[in-house]
DNA sequence: GTCCGCAGTTTGGTATACCAAACGCGTTGC
DNA sequence: GCAACGCGTTTGGTATACCAAACTGCGGAC
């Protein structure tokens, strides 16, 4: 059927477009916990074969964005306060230990690449254009990570980052958050493990804060 | 096929057999690192279709047990000291981690479950029962992470763990690994996370050391 | 003798077809 | 009226078929 109406894509391209669609489809809200994936209906959709679908459903599971409901009932996650508790455990695991290792490992490349993301994060929270914040700060999550020099650690937390995006769109104290994010860069380029630790747990516990008041309310937060 | 010569199974189960089988033999030392994985030579040995080797394939990629060598040619991962050095980072943030909630968590049953093992453990060591020995070590890890209750961390884990199995068989100073999982059950049990997380850091540093002494000699320890 | 190129083979990616278990809904019996 | 049984539909699991890219090896040209 394919071969009539679209150009032939490089190897196992397929799998990786409709893997990317649904993941940007549920991380942007089009499709809401609860939603149903039905292979059929995606291959259908996508206009490939159910066999690519069912590949990058199997990486979305990986990836904790859905899950089985039932033996046969594919369901985009609910996110309870006890999950969200859960990756920020996760998150603080692996995040602080990344913060120690970066701080005995980074190059003055890794830091002058960190200094500029951070002048970027600046001018974009001056300028108050979200779109670019959340990217500079993702990419500044990135680079702490790559300084620990460690691939198994940021494959760890490749899915931990998809699902926090997914998570705490638009929230955050931006100029908050600028200042932990330059008080972290300075503790890690200090060469101080602790120090880099310390902060990168105040970092994430901080965020934790602000998530589960933006996605639950004051109330929920006697978790 | 199948259906003239096997029973139906439960659903679900070929694939988990083929992922079972491939990764004990993995483990084992039945497929060495560098053999290389062909689906249809799989297909064909355990007697079912390329569709579920496939999965299983996919699963041992995200394990970290085989990877991509080219685009099209499947292998097991060798072992560098670079990886068995990233590998027992990642546990060292885990783990430690988990210790530390398990301190602040583990409810008496818990602890009781865990003392049992202990006692088992030292009736094995003092046997000199290998299998049993680290059947009971990795249940008593387990056990320490579910204490910490949380299923994120336990997902992250399980690859961990199988991957240490894999470069771990046989070997360990039996005596001083009981001493170091009991003391290491002694500080959760104090309800103190400080106490845990240096125990389990010491513990992890520790087997990080004879691991490394085991596969590559005394020499290669200045990674 | 060596190196380049072409054809046959290998092999993973994708599409299609069939199967069996689970779910829904209507019917029927109490 | 309600509950339990049963049949049809839905849906994921598995098997088979075909495709295109990459590897291999042989042969010819320089």
């Amino acid at each position: 059927m394919s071969s009539t109406t679209t150009k032939i894509e490089p190897i196992g391209a397929v799998r990786e477009r409709v893997l990317a669609t649904l993941r940007q489809e549920i991380i942007s809200g089009g499709l809401r916990p609860g939603d149903r994936l039905v292979e059929r209906e995606l291959a259908e959709r996508f206009g490939v074969s159910r066999v690519p679908v069912r590949e990058a459903i199997r990486a979305l599971v990986a990836e904790g964005f859905v899950h089985f409901e039932t033996p046969r009932r594919i369901v985009v996650r609910r996110l309870t306060p006890n999950d969200v508790k859960e990756l920020f455990e996760l998150r603080e695991a692996l995040e602080v230990y990344a913060a120690g290792l970066a701080a005995a490992r980074a190059t003055p490349q890794d830091l002058a690449e960190v200094e500029e993301l951070l002048d970027r994060a600046a001018a974009a929270t001056e300028a108050g254009d979200a779109e670019t914040i959340t990217d500079v700060n993702s990419r500044l999550h990135d680079r702490i990570v790559a300084m620990a020099d460690n691939s198994l650690l940021i494959e760890a937390l490749e899915p931990v980052a998809g699902r926090l995006r997914w998570m705490t769109r638009r929230n955050e104290e931006w100029p908050q958050l600028l200042v932990e994010h330059r008080e972290l860069y300075e503790a890690i380029a200090s060469g101080d493990p602790d120090r880099a630790r310390a902060h990168a747990l105040a970092h994430v516990r901080t965020n934790y804060d602000s998530t589960v008041r933006q996605l639950f309310g004051e109330a929920a937060e006697l978790t």
